[in-house]
DNA sequence: GCACGATTGCTAGCGATGCTAGAATCACGG
DNA sequence: CCGTGATTCTAGCATCGCTAGCAATCGTGC
């Protein structure tokens, strides 16, 4: 048994390494560099191991990918809790419900900043951190965020069956976005609006269709469209 | 000399039909259908004369991406002109200014319904409308506008150089976006972050990554958080 | 009217791609 | 010490974008 565990570890570093590979050699020369022959030289491997560890180089991005959504994850939640307070999230949406409702709308009841501000200062500067740390994201790691949402399609996205990171990721959105929701706004879809306007500035500033200069001043201005208190809109 | 023009003449017919061809096949069966051989094919020429009309493929490509920008113009200009009124436009902003700063953003002025509802019914449905329009053109041609916009880079965009059709497009955004920006805000830097959030709900909700069932939600909630008096926010 | 010259388009092929079949090699169990 | 089974590699296929060099075609001048 032993032994069979030892090669069983052993393939799985193996799968890891590919896919850490592949990362590493697309955030340096772009997927295009990334071919089959060039992965497997960098691994020390001739290419049908690839083969058996994955179906394709489409899915070896695909890896790559839903490890991007772990980070983007865990970056988003640095910086959502990072900037407004100790609040310890609510645990995201996966289990139970499956429409795009959050179940705690009344987030910013529990913190002590939002009443003396009018529960603007909190929640808005969760809501630019995040926005902040989404750009950044995909700035810092262009390769990366392009296997997230550029050219890896097999991932289920908007479903239950959409891998857990993905949610984890979207969860983080929503917590940021819930207080800023008004009344008759669904939370959910909300959220999903600015995440597609994030998404836009992200890319099209990527790709230089966006002038770079500017970049710190859209940001302001698309989350104080979608900030500050409902009621006053 | 007239023979002469005729082979130009004929010349140009070719290029355009190798564009259409493209597009078309694109647009049937996806970019990664659209390989020299078979559009060399789709034509009933040999592979060579396309290297003789265009660099390479993505020459190929960026001309059909240059045709969907007139396109993109000419349809959120009908949807604008359609909803605002009879305002005949500002010409854009391609002779003079090079920044991002619109020359009339008094246009509401004029315009007989803005005083009778506040100025707000009229551009708001301008804006409205051009959102519309451009996500339903990214959706009715998702491989035009996965050319203009995700495939062929190069393109110069925010620059003095991009082509006249690139501004022409932004110019109509920037019509519909202006009437909105507050007096603190950049219209041109207001109307690239708009346009980025278009292209992300464009984007994101072509590859299956946002439910497409709340689409029409999402459009409203963005325009109705970029619209409206300035004043009132 | 006809041969010549230049332009145009084609056949054939190069290197590289993703992927796969079958040979060869290695490690383990008896 | 050797056979057996799994694992890894060598070699190759079809296709890709692109190009060199030849063939045919067309217009022009005598």
């Amino acid at each position: 048994m032993s032994i069979q565990e030892r090669r069983e570890r052993e393939r799985a570093e193996r799968e890891q390494l590919i896919v850490s590979t592949a990362r590493e050699l697309a955030e340096a020369e772009g997927w295009d560099a990334v071919t089959t022959r060039r992965l497997a030289a960098e691994i020390e491997y001739s290419q049908p191991v690839l083969y058996s560890h994955f179906k394709g180089k489409g899915a070896i991005m695909t890896a790559v990918a839903l490890q991007g959504f772990v980070e983007l994850a865990a970056v988003l939640r640095a910086a959502r809790t990072g900037a407004e307070g100790s609040r310890a999230g609510t645990g995201g949406r996966r289990a139970g419900a499956q429409g795009p409702q959050a179940e705690d709308a009344g987030a910013s009841a529990g913190d002590p900043r939002a009443s003396a501000e009018g529960r603007a200062e909190g929640p808005r500067a969760a809501l630019t951190a995040v926005a902040d740390a989404y750009t950044a994201f995909a700035a810092e790691r262009p390769a990366l965020y392009e296997a997230m949402f550029t050219r890896a399609v097999d991932l289920p996205f908007a479903s239950p069956e959409a891998p857990a990171p993905l949610w984890a990721a979207f969860d983080e959105l929503l917590d940021a976005v819930t207080p800023h929701a008004a009344p008759d706004e669904d939370p959910g879809i909300l959220t999903e609006t600015f995440w597609a306007a994030l998404h836009g500035l992200a890319t099209l500033g990527r790709s230089g269709r966006l002038p770079a200069a500017a970049h710190t001043t859209r940001l302001a201005l698309l989350t104080a469209h979608f900030a500050g208190p409902p009621a006053a809109r």
